[in-house]
DNA sequence: TTCTATGCAAATAGTTTGCACTAAA
DNA sequence: TTTAGTGCAAACTATTTGCATAGAA
């Protein structure tokens, strides 16, 4: 967990985008602001005991990306995954048990640019980069 | 398509990890060697006229997957593709109409290593690079 | 002949949608 | 009061699984 996320400050966010702050998406960017990964939807709407509706948090998971205030992730097959827009980095995932680490920036400038060179795009805008692997606690395990 | 591939070989390649030489298989595995990028489930059980079930693709794509004959890759949300296991590379996907076009490697050497160290895990051993923008088909067509 | 692989159909899992109702603004 | 957002249930889509049968070795 981060530093608590204020109230007052998820129902600004919300606002500022256009959005309406209903109690429940207040509770969900809070969620989503506190955790420290990649979380499902699922495990978004449990987090607040006051339990929402997965349409819900399926619906305004959408609405949080169209406002940018979300991205979702593409990591397990088959379940999507959602993060608040912080700035740009990538993932670490451990392909045992599933835990996924934040990873700082480490791409060299400008390789948007180059790709776009080399692909015969007209332009590319954004990138995912993701790294597999085993973590240390399901390393040792193994041993 | 890339110039075309004997039954033969494909016999070959799947006898060599121990499965057996199905019409099915073979003719699946001819379909993803000799597509260009990427390709959807459906899409594959639809090149060989005769096309087969798709619970048999997806098991015989697991089953390649596991040989190591095929990769798996998370693209589009909810929707798996595959391709042929061919020598490191990246993907530049067009995210108005879906294309998917190779790119070569180019990230820098070690960078695996590196993360490693940064992310604390006893080991990374993959990492998968995507870049989405707009081809140049669907950039002029907006003009 | 033996045993794996296939086809079919039914079962799951994740996500989306329609609609009447609730609650922000 | 107006209109967007919610819950519920049903609909969908992609994928998986059970089981009897076909076919590779």
């Amino acid at each position: 967990m981060k530093q608590s996320i204020t109230t007052d400050r998820v129902n600004g966010e919300l606002r500022a985008v256009g959005l309406r702050a209903t109690t429940q998406r207040v509770a969900l960017l809070q969620a989503l602001l506190s955790s420290e990964g990649p979380v499902s939807v699922e495990a978004l709407t449990k987090v607040s005991k006051g339990a929402f509706d997965l349409a819900t948090a399926y619906r305004t998971l959408d609405a949080l990306v169209i406002a940018g205030l979300a991205k979702r992730i593409e990591l397990s097959q088959g379940r999507a995954l959602f993060e608040a827009s912080t700035e740009h980095h990538h993932h670490a995932v451990c392909t045992t048990c599933g835990k996924i680490k934040d990873i700082d920036a480490c791409l060299p400038h400008g390789i948007d640019a180059r790709v776009q060179k080399a692909s015969g795009f007209a332009v590319i805008n954004e990138h995912s980069l993701e790294f597999f692997g085993t973590c240390t606690p399901c390393a040792k395990k193994k041993i």
